[in-house]
DNA sequence: TGTTATGATGTAATCGGTTTCAGTAAACGA
DNA sequence: TCGTTTACTGAAACCGATTACATCATAACA
């Protein structure tokens, strides 16, 4: 590999102009700088960002710990890369899996990069192995779920309302008994989004059945498994509300296989309308989260905070949208008392 | 940060004996090496793999340029990962956006990273500018498409059986006037695919039209665009193959928005097996590919010429499956010769 | 007891850049 | 003409680890 030696012995200088020339500094003889320049292209040469990252003690990586088989997250990614990209940033990608441990394991082996800063979906809203990350200074930011032990900042959104919106739009439709596949409640979006839907209910008049609220893990088997026991109840719920994108394929899966029509026999409301949501059977009425935007915010936020380490600590909150197809049916101005409190 | 010097001076020894500790190298006794994991502990040291790498170079970093846009990646980066992380490696993720310029750029920024290897999904198979990287050793496994100037280690699906099998199912259904909504010729998979699909054609003595021939960018909108170019023309066809899952979804929007329903007024397959597939309107027949394993022999392949620049070159190619569901009709085994050469 | 082998540890060079400091030559002012 | 400033460049220290080599103490052996 060609090193600043190589290019200075040829070009006859030494290495400092080498890499003065290499960092447009002043004070070179436009001669000397084409020789140095020269001699680069002539040898290919592409100095090592190792070497300088380690004089320079500003590496210019950005991690991110996100649970990558996650679709939810590869639009999240696009904005965060697009904003690394703009500002010269490499991004270090390490798959969390939505698992505590792994998750713990990369925090250290990003504490050993040195990046300059971390972009985390913490798989638990508790975890307190960022102390020493903190401690020595590294920035982080909390993205789409919190990281409550810690002042940080965070980027989310609103999971409360988003669910509240999709579980209203339920009861409004006529419907009593709403069935809930979550997420686990270690998990920001999982608590929330159980909260939400809660609220709801409560709002309505209708009183939470414990029975009626499943706990999944964010993945399809599990949308899959909870919806079945929803579905073989003695008395089933008349509507579901899925936490997320994936469990809502595991749910549809399980109310085709069980031959149910939807939104007939049973409907359904899911969190995160993906590209694929308008082609389901039927189009799926979701709430929409601003992934792209999601991801530049917390990108940004973290390069403002590298940029300065003393900004105030901020909390974004950004707004969810719920977009209406067919898969709870359209039956919401007919004949009911559109946001009111409807009896059984 | 704390650094190894830290630790030598609390424990009382020198950095050499700190980097023995750390290396489990033998000869360091039993109440030295005692003395400095503690001071490791008291302190939070987390060793710096920049200087290590500086000085050992040898950096446990692969790069990993894909279109992290492309759905079909997560899962392929999932398989990458997961080997990855078993071996200690860390990925480096690009973004080339499917644009050569910015996938040029990439690969300049990996090899001054001095990653170990780099994992690539060609964006262009006839591109040049992995040159410098290959003369200075590094290694480099191409996946999903191919580095046609360069022998490297290439791990493929076999693009061209596909499609082959895709197009033939709809001819043996009956289609005669079957469109295509291809990949830019460029990029492997676009140009293989459509060589599949007139293959089929032409070995059931079919005439390619080549108004029938779209060619999209492998992203939703122009499946999209060119589902509705071939829908409004004045003889559309009565069946559509569609490239990858993106440009399917776009198209399959397209269908829905012309009221036009699937598969009685036109029918779709779509490469790409996507974990929405079953639950679209209707289910989708389409190609599935070996995602995760792609991702898993790519990373393996890469591995193993780390570890061995001499071993020799592979080429792998795995194989699809047709998965059949409802959105080309069932009747194939009806009144027709199956695999034969029906008439018009 | 003297010699040698061996184990444990420290010293210093090294990786490839960046940066401080010093030195040289040219330019400028008096 | 001399002194001072300024532009340019090189020598060498430095970032934080690893490691070849040196050193010393102790054990093993003749």
């Amino acid at each position: 590999m060609v090193t600043a030696k190589d290019v200075a012995d040829l070009a006859g200088v030494s290495t400092a102009t080498v890499s003065r020339v290499l960092n447009n500094h002043p004070h070179v003889t436009d001669e000397t700088r084409s020789k140095v320049l020269g001699a680069m292209e002539q040898l290919g040469y592409q100095p090592s960002r190792v070497a300088r990252r380690l004089r320079m003690e500003t590496t210019h990586i950005l991690g991110l710990i996100i649970d990558i088989a996650n679709p939810f997250f590869t639009s999240v990614v696009c904005g965060i890369e697009d904003v690394a990209y703009a500002n010269q940033y490499s991004l270090l990608l390490c798959n969390s899996d939505d698992d505590p441990a792994r998750e713990s394991l990369y925090v250290d082996v990003l504490q050993a990069e040195r990046v300059a800063g971390i972009i985390i979906a913490p798989t638990d809203e508790n975890s307190t192995f960022y102390e020493p990350l903190l401690r020595n200074g590294v920035s982080i930011v909390a993205m789409d779920r919190r990281l409550r032990p810690f002042d940080v900042d965070t980027v989310l959104v609103n999971n409360v309302k988003g669910a509240y919106q999709a579980t209203s739009h339920l009861i409004r439709l006529g419907h009593r008994r709403i069935g809930l596949i979550g997420g686990p409640s270690r998990i920001t979006t999982g608590r929330e989004r159980q909260e939400g839907y809660e609220k709801a209910l409560s709002e309505h008049g209708l009183e939470p059945d414990q029975r009626l609220i499943k706990v999944g893990d964010f993945k399809q088997d599990s949308g899959y498994q909870r919806a079945c026991e929803l579905l073989e109840m003695e008395e089933p719920p008349t509507a579901i509300f899925t936490a997320n994108d994936l469990m809502t394929l595991g749910a549809l899966n399980a109310i085709h296989e069980k031959g149910l029509k939807i939104p007939r026999d049973v409907a359904i409301v899911g969190f995160d309308d993906m590209p694929w949501a308008p082609s389901l059977d039927p189009p799926l009425t979701a709430v929409a989260q601003p992934t792209y935007e999601l991801g530049c915010t917390a990108a940004n936020l973290l390069l403002q905070r590298i940029a300065d380490q003393d900004r105030e600590i901020v909390e974004m909150k950004l707004e969810p949208t719920l977009i209406i197809r067919e898969s709870c049916g359209h039956n919401e101005e007919r004949g009911r008392d559109k946001g009111g409190n409807p009896g059984a």
